[in-house]
RNA sequence: GCGCCCAUGGCUCAACGGAUAGAGCAUCGGACUUCUAAUCCGACGGUUGUAGGUUCGAUUCCUACUGGGCGCGCCA
């Protein structure tokens, strides 16, 4: 059991007492209300359950406070309760209790802080990038990965079941462009005098995709028509880019568990019925279509989006809406309990009518947009806008050459998403204490050079040393330093770390987190020497050591950032 | 004009409605013959954009302003 709810019981346990002999005039029982003080001087943890308490039991919180404080029951977790300031109860920690969690951690292993969140809506569909294929992604888009990854690898610890989804816009007529664009670029560099049309993908990419289908198949498509021509080379561009953009991603740490094509929507079933025809069927059914102008309209403005929008044009087509509308029923159908959704924030004029077409589905609130603000590139307080390699916009992909993956990542997650990001690649890229990653992964990294100077070996893994250094029934009662405890109280708040991570949708809380315990176990290493002192202490330093090594991993892995044995 | 996001030390950012608003960077001053100095310790630095409101208590919630970013297609 962790530290707060045994606390919260023993507290709960006062307050029943305290209404039980009518110390404390209430009908029922209020909440603990803990809280972690926000200066250590006022305790590990607080009760304001007192101050909330005050005006319906009509009463002084300090009284309150005083009733509680004199009916907690026996425990061995709580060391001293005082009340303070306009009626907080403040509570100290013995020191064995936060000696358990150093327990609890070597027991644990990654598992540690893992939850089962109680709420409903445990079943997730959480969709992120969505680029289209028709080029490079960009550096929004290597937020939204990092931000999106970690965010699932965060709820997945917290205990939702989280399904990561990337949605393939590959059915636009945008595709046409980019078929057509290869196209020109192909004639061109066989000795055709073929402009580039306005509105065309002019980026080097593209010749360089014609280029490569030169040296693979020669001028074989040189004889086709222009139709003809555009098709195929649409789809060799759609792959190469597919795959271009997979293979970034999995070097950057961020894997799915479905790609999903936007054609999907359009293949006919046995019926011939497409996602889509069935989508627009629904909604036709309910009511909320409706033709005017030769277009065919949602009536979005019934759940309060600022206008009604298109779902087929006049000239017939569909608009980028229609396959998301029916896409987005695809999930529903899959059985999901919640959609999230990750959009940059210029994006954000979308949510309403979402989450109207949500609304008329019978599902109002299930999808949830999570709004990233964009990222500004800057190189020594600079704005970059040109690679200069291509002479053109930085893509994410020369963003991870240059800066790395872990770098790239911790900075890209060290902001709520709700703030924008000025990323500059020269800071990203000193390795010093301007660039918190690298103090993160320092600590980590000292500590398993401890480890193998107390092992005296220098081979083997860092879990292997710590298995053979550290008794695995070592008594903990020598830490009671104050860096000891200090650090075992940070490692006690992981787990509510986690919760709230979760909840928030905000893995930038664990950046924060991780630069804390690395800092904590700094101070802790500086101040309380490990190797050579008596085999007590030793063997007891040793295991806080190993378990701030397994949380600092642990932290890490959950924001997709390596842990290094040695720098 | 309407909508979304933001505003906290010189800079970048924290602070589930809680106590004397915290870190890091920068600046200045200290600590390496001792387990990794990519580290640690200390100092300096604030009327939380403005004006109201809600309450035991507001950086946090509400309203109106000011300033900045983004968006308001039968584009995708």
């Amino acid at each position: 059991m962790q530290i707060r709810e045994q606390l919260e019981a023993i507290v709960n346990g006062a307050i029943t007492a305290a209404i039980a002999d009518g110390a404390l005039a209430l009908e029922e029982a209020p909440a603990a209300a803990l809280e972690r003080p926000r200066d250590p001087e006022n305790g590990d943890w607080a009760s304001t359950v007192a101050m909330r308490s005050a005006k319906l039991a009509h009463a002084n919180p300090r009284d309150i406070a005083q009733a509680i404080v004199d009916r907690l029951p026996a425990n061995d977790v709580v060391k001293s309760a005082e009340i303070a300031g306009p009626g907080f109860i403040n509570f100290r920690l013995t020191e064995s209790a936060l000696q358990g969690v150093v327990s609890a951690i070597r027991d644990q292993r990654d598992q540690f802080g893992r939850g089962t969140i109680a709420e409903g809506s445990r079943k997730v569909n959480l969709e992120y990038i969505s680029a289209n294929p028709t080029g490079p992604m960009h550096i929004g888009h290597g937020r939204w990965a990092a931000l999106g990854d970690s965010m699932a690898r965060v709820m997945r610890h917290a205990g939702y079941d989280v399904s990561e989804e990337f949605y393939v816009n590959d059915h636009g007529t945008q595709m046409d462009v980019f078929g057509n664009s290869i196209a020109v670029r192909y004639m061109q560099l066989l000795g055709h005098d073929v402009e580039m049309p306005e509105q065309c993908y002019g980026g080097a990419y593209v010749a360089d995709i014609a280029r490569g289908i030169i040296d693979a198949e020669g001028d074989k498509y040189e004889a086709l028509s222009d139709e003809e021509r555009m098709l195929a080379f649409r789809e060799i561009g759609y792959r190469e880019m597919l795959d271009d953009q997979r293979t970034l991603l999995e070097r950057f740490g961020t894997t799915f568990d479905c790609w999903f094509s936007e054609r999907n929507l359009y293949v006919e079933d046995a019926e011939g019925k497409s996602a889509v025809d069935r989508a627009l069927a629904v909604m036709r059914e309910r009511g909320y279509l409706y033709e005017a102008d030769g277009a065919t309209w949602f009536r979005s403005t019934d759940f309060g989006d600022d206008k009604d929008r298109v779902l087929i044009k006049a000239n017939g087509e569909l608009t980028y809406f229609t396959s998301d509308m029916a896409y987005h029923y695809d999930k529903i159908c899959r059985g999901f309990d919640r959609l999230i959704d990750i959009w940059g924030a210029d994006h954000h004029g979308y949510i309403k009518r979402c989450e109207a077409m949500m609304e008329a589905w019978g599902h109002p609130g299930m999808l949830e947009v999570v709004l990233g603000q964009l990222v500004n590139l800057l190189r020594d307080g600079e704005p970059v806008r040109m690679s200069k390699r291509t002479g053109e916009m930085v893509t994410f992909e020369e963003l991870v050459d240059e800066v790395g993956v872990d770098a790239t990542r911790y900075l890209m997650l060290s902001r709520s998403s709700d703030q924008m990001i000025d990323f500059d690649i020269e800071v990203a890229k000193k390795q010093d204490a301007s660039n918190p990653v690298y103090y993160v992964q320092y600590a980590h990294a000292r500590i398993c050079s401890v480890l193998r100077k107390a092992a005296g070996e220098e081979g083997a893994s860092a879990d292997e040393l710590a298995a053979r250094v550290v008794p695995g029934d070592v008594d903990l009662s020598p830490l009671t330093h104050e860096s000891e405890l200090a650090l075992m109280r940070k490692m006690d708040d992981f787990v509510e770390l986690i919760e709230l991570a979760a909840r928030d949708r905000a893995p930038f809380r664990l950046t924060h987190y991780a630069q804390e315990l690395a800092g904590l176990f700094h101070q802790f290493y500086t101040n309380c020497h490990i190797i050579g002192e008596e085999p007590a202490v030793q063997n007891a330093r040793l295991a806080l050591a190993d378990a701030t090594r397994t949380l600092l991993a642990l932290t890490l892995s959950l924001l997709g950032v390596s842990a290094p044995e040695r720098m």
